[in-house]
DNA sequence: ATAAGGGTTGGAGTTGACTCCAATGTCAAG
DNA sequence: CTTGACATTGGAGTCAACTCCAACCCTTAT
């Protein structure tokens, strides 16, 4: 095994992952089968690395496992964004410059929330109600 | 009933969102209660679709729905950009700088792979292999 | 040699965000 | 006054993408 390799949770460090997750990669086929350890450990390399950097890129871009198992289909032949894979992209990107568009005002929104009356850095002296702005936990009942 | 009043699916139509999903966000508490017609029927008006507009941008923002909902509240109430808040929305848009900037790289990937070795204008020119590239059908055993 | 902390599997469960359904009521047009 | 396209409800079902589990195996430090 060559210096390089690593197992899948040192892969999931390196790539803000976890193995649970690399492993389901795997199983749909996302991830290619690697090597193995006498012991059966996966040993991943540098390109797994490099490849679950692009799947995680291409997910914040917007696309779904299966869009992006096509994707990679596609790099790893090094060829052919025929037609219907070119429109997948070049819809992307185009649908990619609205979200912009729609973001940059989303952003003055929420500069306005952000200054609106609030004294610049009393951030805990505001009555933040009960423990009602809880995130993470679900409110299950919603504020009305 | 104002002029200005409208049924659940043309609030739907004006904002691109369906009428299940309008009555879900009522449900969980994202959308107030509104008004009712004689019949019984919800009567929304150019505040909702505002508000439905502003939950819109916030998901491609990249909020979750419990998140926007706690942002709302902060919008209703028209103060309070405390603490927890605060860093919710900076948060967000610190992790959204890293995004473009990861974004801009996957674009190079892609530009790389539109053009690649494919000729201008022959899209459909190239051999797609079988119906192996299907968007939308999930492919279930992936490619390995 | 034993305990802590990794790894393996198949399969089941969870989460977020819808999406659909049946049974029923309402409204406008012909 | 019926037909068709809307509306109402509560609850169940779906889907993508994880996430967890039990029951096991491997490695390293004490």
């Amino acid at each position: 095994m060559l210096m390089t390799d690593m197992t899948v949770s040192e892969l999931g460090r390196r790539t803000g992952t976890t193995a649970d997750t690399i492993r389901y990669y795997q199983r749909i086929g996302l991830l290619p089968d690697v090597a193995r350890s006498p012991a059966g450990y996966r040993l991943f390399t540098d390109s797994d690395v490099e490849r679950l950097a692009f799947i995680k890129r291409a997910q914040r871009f917007g696309l779904q496992l299966d869009q992006i198992s096509e994707l990679l289909g596609v790099r790893d032949r090094g060829l052919c964004p025929c037609g219907h894979t070119r429109e997948l992209l070049t819809g992307r990107l185009e649908e990619l410059d609205e979200q912009l568009e729609s973001l940059s005002r989303l952003r003055a929104d929420i500069e306005h929330l952000l200054q609106g009356d609030s004294p610049s850095e009393a951030d805990d002296a505001w009555p933040c109600g009960s423990g009602l702005i809880e995130i993470g936990a679900r409110p299950k009942g919603g504020r009305k």
